[in-house]
DNA sequence: GTTCCGGGGGAAACCGGTTACTGAGGTGTT
DNA sequence: AACACCTCAGTAACCGGTTTCCCCCGGAAC
């Protein structure tokens, strides 16, 4: 008994298999399941017949590398579990299926090796393009690397976008979706001011990377055009975990640091930070005051509601995933890189208070 | 000039390209890039400097089709933003590329119709195996449903696995990767009962979703061992949101209800629980007393602390997967189908407190 | 100087599909 | 009755790889 077997739906049956029981070529098989092409009833009948006996479902691979697939895309996050990652995974899931496509999946935690051999197993797959979710570290070598399988990409008439990542050295083939980072941060830090505070802590991420940078210039901006020079004492760096601010937060309080406001780098910072605020006795808004970034669905569940920028993540996917399919479909003339930017808006919750100075200082 | 263009760099070439260039046939290229077969230094190096030259990277599924491919595995969840979910999609991504398999993602936001489809396209892309997170609606037909196409996928060689999802009819070919859901939810409400409590209002999922419904057997089986009957109006039907727990929250309070102590089928329910419970100027667990149920990473920082149960949700995820390869590998004997069941454990936090009856009631 | 051996590489078959080309058979027109 | 035309199905080439089979050629052994 030979592999080709033509048993009732037990085992993977091929298009041949099929054709076989149905007492037809290969390509009539494929002609009525493809649609179009002209069968007669009696033949279709007989084929899908055979098909549903041999419960056969076509290889989708071998109907790719023919040229009539399902398309894929791929998409390289940090790690899933971040509030705000989910958010834009599932703009990009949801767009992408929606569209046709198939999602390949693959998280970094981080690593810059690990998502460069994503892409390229990505090439690989043909995929149509390759979606980059999230912030990174930002060194000269990394945008090097970036812009070639950017190019690799390019020229294998796939596409590269940069989802909430800044835009590489220019002329890279890339399309960037992202948002104003820097001015929400600026905005934010705005309004926190605006309510008379001065001194304001900010937990920050790794120095190195770009979302925490963008959002650290929007900080330092806010705090210059009031005219008030931010004490670098006041910046500290970790990452964007919870646990990350309540460290920060802990050892903040133990050195004795003055401030009167805190602005966490992402609401998962400020919700660290805010356990170790309860802990240390400290109310909020009454003692300090807090503000968060990301405006993620459990900002207004802490207490005090927090204040922070809301981000228009799962759109963020969605938009990436559109933008990376309508450049594959109007390559031709001057398809330029596109680099959409979208805008935050900052939420006021309660977790900030106004600051009333003795005197006018 | 054809479209076999011998370009440097510039467009996907294909080993034919590769071996024109580097003056040799097909199949030695093929045996370079292989590894094992016996070739030349001067021709290897020949070939592999086309190969760069080209930036040649083999099609992935040309490789599949010949029998040589990376493996892959599908997996589909409800909704991606969900913390736990996150969670388990996380421990099935991580596992999944540590074992060198690729990842192909779909969110069905709940529709079974979907999730059908979903492991039907699985099925054509000859996924090694396809993973299901999370709970579902438990109808009959459902189960036939989801066995039918358990079997289908056996009879393909692949493995359907349920995660977080109990079993299908005894006798389909699933494996099954869940946690003591049950047992979680009675451990947490005999906490609750232990501290005097005796009227619990539950905030329940969508009575149909087997999550929900073991969560709720968990509840009723507490009170039952402590000889108190549970009263029906304690029980509300709703979703695992924190929206869904606000408005619970809300209306229980509107209309009356009397109870001291409430609990969430979800963390995310509690955290709209609470919110509601503040906004109504409760205080917890002064006034009433709250507890949940995932332990996601933002339950220790309610204010109070939550307490909840604890489900090992990323382990879970791994399994799943080492599940489903070790099956896919020992296959031949008497590949039995796995069961297995997690345990989970209450952490108690500062969520609940005591009742202090007048008499002994 | 033959024969034998084995290393290295090419031709061709194969994986599982699609589709351009070809041709058989039936119908309609003059 | 002859011819054109249309419908439908089969043959074969192709997609981009891998692998089997076979041959060629150089060196060692006799």
């Amino acid at each position: 008994m030979t592999r080709k077997s033509a048993d009732g739906g037990g085992g993977r049956s091929t298009i041949r298999d099929v054709a076989a029981r149905a007492g037809v070529s290969a390509a009539t098989v494929s002609r009525v399941l493809g649609g179009v092409y002209p069968v007669s009833a009696t033949t279709r009948t007989r084929v899908l017949r055979a098909v549903r006996d041999l419960d056969y479902v076509a290889d989708a691979r071998a109907k790719a590398i023919a040229g009539v697939g399902t398309p894929t895309l791929g998409f390289v996050l940090d790690d899933i579990t971040g509030p705000s990652f989910a958010l834009m995974a599932h703009g990009v899931e949801r767009e992408a299926t929606r569209l046709g496509h198939l999602c390949l999946v693959c998280s970094t935690d981080g690593d810059a090796e690990h998502e460069l051999a994503f892409i390229e197993t990505m090439r690989a797959q043909r995929a149509a393009a390759v979606i980059l979710v999230g912030g990174s570290a930002d060194t000269p070598e990394y945008r090097a690397r970036t812009g070639r399988v950017a190019d690799a990409l390019a020229a294998a008439g796939s596409r590269l976008v940069l989802c909430g990542r800044p835009p590489l050295d220019p002329g890279a083939p890339v399309s960037v979706v992202e948002y104003d980072n820097e001015g929400g941060a600026y905005a934010l830090c705005a309004h926190v001011l605006s309510r008379g505070h001065r001194r304001i802590l900010y937990l920050g991420g790794k120095p190195e990377h770009t979302t925490a940078q963008g959002r650290e210039r929007g900080y330092l901006a806010a705090h210059r055009a009031r005219g008030v020079e931010p004490d670098p004492v006041l910046r500290l760096a970790g990452d964007f975990t919870r646990d990350s601010g309540y460290r920060s937060m802990r050892r903040a309080l133990e050195v004795g640091l003055e401030f009167t406001a805190v602005m966490a780098a992402t609401d998962m910072v400020a919700a660290g930070a805010l356990t170790a605020l309860h802990e240390a006795g400290l109310a909020v808004p009454g003692d300090i005051s807090l503000v968060g970034y990301d405006d993620i669905p459990f900002a207004r569940d802490l207490h005090p509601a927090l204040t922070t920028v809301h981000v228009p993540y799962e759109e963020l996917g969605r938009l990436a995933v559109r933008t990376a399919l309508e450049w594959g479909r109007k390559r031709g003339p001057e398809a330029s890189d596109e680099h959409l930017l979208l805008g935050t808006h900052v939420v006021v919750r309660d977790s900030v208070g106004a600051l009333v100075t003795s005197s006018a200082g």
